[in-house]
DNA sequence: AAAGCCGCCAACCGCTCCTCG
DNA sequence: GCGAGGAGCGGTTGGCGGCTT
């Protein structure tokens, strides 16, 4: 008995999507939201398997995306997330905002997998390696830790990544997570390195923006439009207190 | 000019996790 | 508690375009 495929092989097309598919799809998604990704495939009136419609509108249709190269400050932002966080490129995606998991993915198997980097060489595949370099062991002690901690946020993190964008969300709201008890359960290490990663940053508020970029001694206040604009700066600061703190 | 090679990226595949009855 | 179906994730593939010979 072989596996059952998730959708019919019969009927269904694949290969690159048209123009008049995308349509098809945006404009249903419009209407009626995303998910259900399954039935959309006949209410749409798409000859495409679900998981398809749903990689399109991720990867492509989705609003906000953003299209064109990698920045160097992007880069530099997935060089440490990878670092910290492995090939969980979902996550990563998370926290860049606009970027998809895809791109990532593919911008670092094509680019930054080949790439020596100074003092710090990043294997393609952590796992074969053998682990005799002191900062691998670092890092699979890392893992280790990320492994065994349970999801605390993870929806979250994933709507951030569906939406493309720093806006909260209702699902966020309810966590109502002060930026201070959020960096004194990390500080004290009731919350693990993941759980908070997995939280949803781009609510934080002018005091979590000051304690990430050098302790509570900032008081500038910051507008939300600041916050996002120099979310990318705060989270290379970020990283930086993180891996600190795993040593 | 044409054939072969190579790199990039969109899309597919299979697995795991999650939710619901 | 269990099983089925849906959703999400990461690895892999294949087609296309650019470059080289």
């Amino acid at each position: 008995m072989g596996r059952r495929p998730c959708c019919s092989k019969e009927g269904v097309k694949k290969g690159p999507w048209t123009a008049q598919e995308d349509k098809l799809l945006a404009d249903y998604i419009r209407d009626h939201g995303e998910g259900k990704w399954s039935s959309l495939q006949k209410q749409a009136g798409l000859k495409r398997c679900g998981k398809s419609c749903r990689l399109r509108w991720l990867n492509y249709l989705r609003p906000n995306i953003k299209r064109g190269n990698i920045t160097q400050d992007e880069e530099d932002l997935i060089i440490r997330l990878h670092k910290l966080l492995g090939n969980r490129w979902s996550l990563i995606a998370g926290r860049i905002p606009g970027r998809t998991d895809n791109e990532i993915k593919n911008y670092w198997n094509t680019n930054l997998c080949k790439k020596p980097l100074p003092n710090n060489f990043v294997p393609c595949r952590p796992s074969e390696e053998a682990s005799s370099d002191p900062q691998q062991e670092q890092q699979s002690k890392a893992e280790d830790k990320l492994s065994n901690v349970p999801k605390y946020n993870n929806q979250n993190a994933e709507s951030e990544s569906s939406e493309g964008s720093l806006s909260s969300s209702a699902t966020r709201e309810e966590e109502d997570y002060s930026s201070h008890d959020l960096w004194m359960n990390f500080y004290t290490r009731e919350m693990s390195l993941s759980q908070f990663l997995d939280t949803d940053f781009s609510n934080m508020s002018n005091l979590f923006a000051g304690v990430i970029v050098g302790g509570y001694s900032s008081t500038k206040p910051m507008h939300d439009d600041d916050v996002e604009a120099d979310f990318g700066a705060q989270l290379a600061a970020f990283t930086d207190l993180a891996e600190e703190w795993i040593m």
